[in-house]
RNA sequence: GGGCGAUUAGCUCAGUUGGUCAGAGUGCGGCGCUCACAUCGCCGAGGUCACUGGUUCGAUUCCAGUAUCGCCCA
């Protein structure tokens, strides 16, 4: 491979399909357990099915990706679980859409049977897709091990489990109130229906008493449903209607007799004080209802319409049609009293945004509290991190006050309930096996209940049936408990906290120790973004435009731990050219480490020959110590989950170190060739090399391909894919502060100079002459030692170094570290300039000179701060001093 | 009603145990196509770290309250 051909302009095109497939043919990502040697594993929260990759995907793979790949080339034995969930709800409804659109048809018109095969069909056809958009943005997973939810092996997993909890009296049926989605006709658990503050109204309706006795007036927000009605409630303290406890009072419309009973549960300063008893139709009127003994009444079918139950003239009505026609027959009657406006809470579909019903329905559950015990001691313990830890109180609170979970769910796509009824004799019987007999009085009436479970009933299972359980394989020995779990914080209570309480129940343990939740995706307004608003961004439009590096690059950069994140993304049709892209950051990062390399690669050709004992310049010194800084830097972010802190760190250094500075000071002396050329490529090359490991987990594909090149050409000991090279290990021996002090000192006047030069219009390309005035004999050296530095970069053609020089005429003065500089502009000058130039820096450094005077003569701050701030403080003063008097000098001499 | 976040440069945001932490990117102004990079380089301007108190020798950082915005739970 030739170098001096590479392209330009970074293009990731070329580059990231190449090294996808290289990888995966060599199955770098793929884990075997191996005694003896440490493992890391993560499994990955399985996306829907039928997903597409959005940006939050991208974002949370992205982070479990910079792990995977971090502690693999740490050198454990790391297990990244690929797979998907097979979304109960949501995919039987793409299904159901689908064959009504192709074939006009109902499931209902297929049958149980035929309906499953189109839904299987579409998942072989269309449930590959977010697996490949994982691997295009450069996951590297285990993909060998990929699993799906209704795998025979974890479906397997579902119904022991369901047994092994039915068996321990954990798994109960009863008729309760339920969320029910009237569009999907299922339950739902109450995590599913999702609460949202909307504006409606409080309806004050006129109940009147029986047989001529005094009226009571309730306020509801849901009028439809007092044609279920089965008692008015107030409170037994409430003064106004102490009297009229046990009275009767006649149902307006129905013309039902219903009785007023008195319930601590009413609050008498909502609404009136009275409320309507409708147990069928509200959880808290189902409790009241037991708690008095009354039979509830069901007035709505499953689909949202109002039943027989209703009454005539409202039998088949919709709720929405049921409620208008309530208030307004209220209305002709006079007993609607007034409307108020008033927002409340309520439920939706998590999956179609539908307003859920309450909805009295026999359904099965789990008992959570047992479950919940082990479950809290973990976290509580600290065996079980959140990241950040404040998700760890949204956690205990629902883990604390946790209510029992509806896991039957009205669908045919799922796992069904292995619960098989007897049409002769009642007997239920739970069973892994498809029951022909009943147990209990032989009949061959056998039922299975037509329900399936909740899709979260398989994926609670996750971290342990994906590696094999019930069956003892040694991958579950091997990578349970996981390490690190990378989620939403939505998903907290559907998933994160039902997989805890599931692993300690079946494995004994807990399935992770790190919990990582990560912000949610947000456009610039602040907006989630989302399918409705249209404000989403699709992640592989990015990687066409900008590349899976610059996509994976600017999301980890801009995502603090545990922060929203912002994206600005104008659309190509809308751009305008202040707009800002976001993932313009990780393009240009790209390019210009495209351009580095570039750069090395074309001085070296294909080889660099082996440079022999060449003494490091400070320079060398400066770049070898900020590398080997960076190394624990990164090492420790990574560690800690302080991802953004890690690609800046990165960043800063390959961009502002190793290329502003160390690569141009090395450009002279590649020209003097011989074995000081060999020697500064040589070390720049195995910087690079180096930096591209540090890389790696954020810019896969990138810093493969420069790693390839770069140690092809230093002909070092390498493996076949910086994937599995070792990561680099930093050499406190190489962190060398003296030489990062002094190479700053010489940043410094190099900066100064250029300052200068700017001001009076001189351009780089004409050069000048300066003198440099050191404080010291130190820095006389250092100055002495390194002079090529400052005469190549800030453009010197004479530099004079002189302790004791004064400003020559005609020539700009500068202050900077440890020294004082003029530089020689014939002419060129402009002192009014200078003028304003100084008296602004000896107004800010009076400033700071007296903050520092009033903290030292402040006797309680010298009596209790520790001594080395004081002397800091001290030494402080002491340059600002010096300084400030050079400034003086000089702003007289200006005067002149 | 309860809980949790956020409020730092024009914009988007960092700032890990209170004392060189006042920063980055972008935008803006000036100069520059110096043989890696204009997806670039050099230089510059810009902030009473929301407000009010408190703790402390010292607060952007800790505590309390206020205001505005957002999220979660009931």
């Amino acid at each position: 491979m030739g170098f001096t051909d590479i392209e330009k302009v970074y293009n990731p095109k070329a580059i990231e399909d190449n090294w996808q497939t290289i990888w995966e043919q060599n199955r770098y990502s793929h884990a075997e357990p191996v005694d003896g040697k440490e493992t890391y594993s993560i499994v990955i929260p399985p996306p829907n099915v039928t997903d597409k990759l959005h940006l939050g995907h991208a974002l949370n793979n992205t982070i479990q990706d910079v792990l995977i790949r971090f502690k693999r080339m740490q050198g454990y034995i790391t297990e990244w679980m690929p797979g998907t969930d097979h979304a109960g709800i949501a995919t039987q409804n793409i299904v159901e859409r689908k064959i009504a659109a192709e074939q006009g048809k109902t499931r209902q018109d297929l049958g149980r049977e035929a309906f499953l095969k189109e839904v299987w069909k579409y998942k072989e056809e269309k449930g590959g897709t977010i697996i490949e958009q994982l691997k295009k943005i450069g996951c590297s997973c285990d993909w060998d091990r990929e699993r799906f939810t209704m795998d025979e092996g974890l479906s397997e997993a579902v119904s022991e489990v369901f047994l092994r909890l039915y068996k321990k009296g954990l798994i109960y049926r009863g008729k309760y109130i339920i969320n029910w989605c009237p569009r999907c006709q299922t339950a739902l658990s109450d995590e599913e229906a999702q609460h949202e503050e909307v504006s409606g109204h409080l309806w004050y309706i006129r109940y009147p008493g029986k047989d001529g006795s005094e009226d009571l007036v309730v306020a509801t927000t849901r009028p439809e449903t007092m044609l279920g009605d089965v008692a008015v409630a107030v409170n037994p303290n409430d003064k106004r209607y102490k009297n009229l406890i046990g009275k009767a009072l006649i149902l307006p419309i129905v013309n039902r007799e219903i009785p007023v009973i008195a319930d601590d549960f009413v609050d008498p300063e909502f609404g009136t004080g009275a409320v309507k008893v409708t147990p069928a139709h509200d959880p808290n009127d189902f409790d009241i209802g037991i708690r008095h003994n009354i039979e509830p009444i069901n007035v709505m079918n499953g689909d949202g319409t109002m039943n027989e139950n209703a009454g005539e003239g409202y039998n088949g009505l919709t709720r929405e049609e049921a409620r208008e026609k309530v208030v307004r027959t209220l209305k002709q009657q006079g007993l609607l009293v007034k409307i108020e406006d008033h927002s409340h809470a309520v439920g939706h579909c998590y999956r179609c945004h539908t307003v859920t019903e309450p909805y009295l329905s026999s359904q099965w559950f789990v008992k959570m509290k047992q479950l919940a015990k082990p479950a809290i001691k973990v976290v509580k313990n600290g065996r079980i991190k959140f990241y950040p830890d404040r998700w760890s109180k949204v956690y205990l609170n629902w883990m604390e006050n946790i209510r029992d979970w509806c896991i039957s769910r009205q669908l045919w796509w799922g796992h069904r309930i292995p619960v098989y009824y007897c049409g002769s004799c009642d007997a239920i019987m739970v069973s892994k096996k498809p029951v022909t007999s009943c147990d209990a009085c032989g009949s061959t009436d056998i039922t299975q209940d037509p329900d399936v479970l909740d899709t979260w009933f398989s994926s609670w299972l996750w971290p342990f049936s994906t590696f094999g359980w019930p069956e003892d394989k040694s991958e579950l020995k091997a990578f349970y408990p996981t390490d690190t779990l990378s989620t939403a914080p939505e998903i907290i209570f559907f998933w994160v906290a039902r997989m805890v309480m599931a692993g300690m129940e079946f494995m004994g343990d807990i399935p992770f120790s790190h919990v990582y939740i990560h912000g949610t995706v947000r456009d610039d307004l602040g907006r989630k973004m989302s399918k409705s608003l249209g404000n989403g961004v699709d992640p592989l439009e990015v990687v066409e435009s900008h590349g899976a590096d610059a996509l994976r690059y600017s999301i980890i950069a801009i995502t603090a731990q545990g922060q929203d994140v912002f994206l600005s993304y104008p659309r190509p049709g809308e751009k305008k050219k202040k707009d800002f892209n976001t993932f313009d950051i990780g393009r240009n990062f790209a390019n210009k480490i495209w351009n580095a390399s570039r750069f090395i690669l074309n001085l070296t050709g294909k080889t660099i020959e082996s440079a022999g004992t060449v003494e490091m310049e400070l320079a060398d010194r400066w770049i070898v110590s900020k590398y080997n800084r960076t190394i624990e830097q990164i090492t420790a972010s990574l560690e800690s989950f302080r991802f953004n802190d890690a690609a800046h760190l990165i960043y800063d250094f390959i961009w502002h170190d190793f290329c502003d500075w160390y690569l141009e000071i090395i450009k002279p002396r590649v020209l003097l060739g011989g074995e000081e050329r060999a020697f500064v490529l040589r070390n720049a090359a195995q910087i690079l090399a180096g930096s591209m490991q540090l890389l790696h987990p954020i810019m896969p594909y990138i810093s493969e391909e420069i790693w390839q090149r770069l140690v092809h050409v230093l002909g070092d000991e390498h493996g076949p894919s910086i994937m599995i090279s070792q990561w680099p290990k930093a050499k406190s021996s190489l962190i060398d502060t003296t030489s990062e002090d002094r190479m700053e000192i010489i940043k410094s006047v190099i900066s100064t100079i250029r300052t200068i030069r700017n001001e009076m219009n001189v351009p780089l390309g004409e050069k000048a002459d300066v003198i440099i005035v050191p404080s010291d004999e130190d820095t006389y050296r250092l100055f002495f030692e390194n002079s090529s530095y400052i005469l190549d970069l800030a453009s010197v053609n004479n530099l004079k170094l002189d302790k004791k020089a004064t400003r020559p005429p005609k020539s700009a003065a500068g202050i900077s570290l440890k020294s004082e500089l003029f530089v020689l502009l014939e002419g060129l000058v402009d002192f009014e300039l200078e003028r304003v130039r100084f008296t602004k820096e000896i107004e800010r450094r009076k400033l700071f000179i007296s903050a520092i005077e009033k903290k030292l003569s402040n006797q309680n701050f010298l009596s209790k701060a520790p001594k080395e701030v004081i002397q800091t403080e001290r030494n402080k003063l002491h340059d600002s001093r010096q300084e400030l008097e050079k400034l003086v000098t000089n702003l007289e001499a200006l005067g002149e």
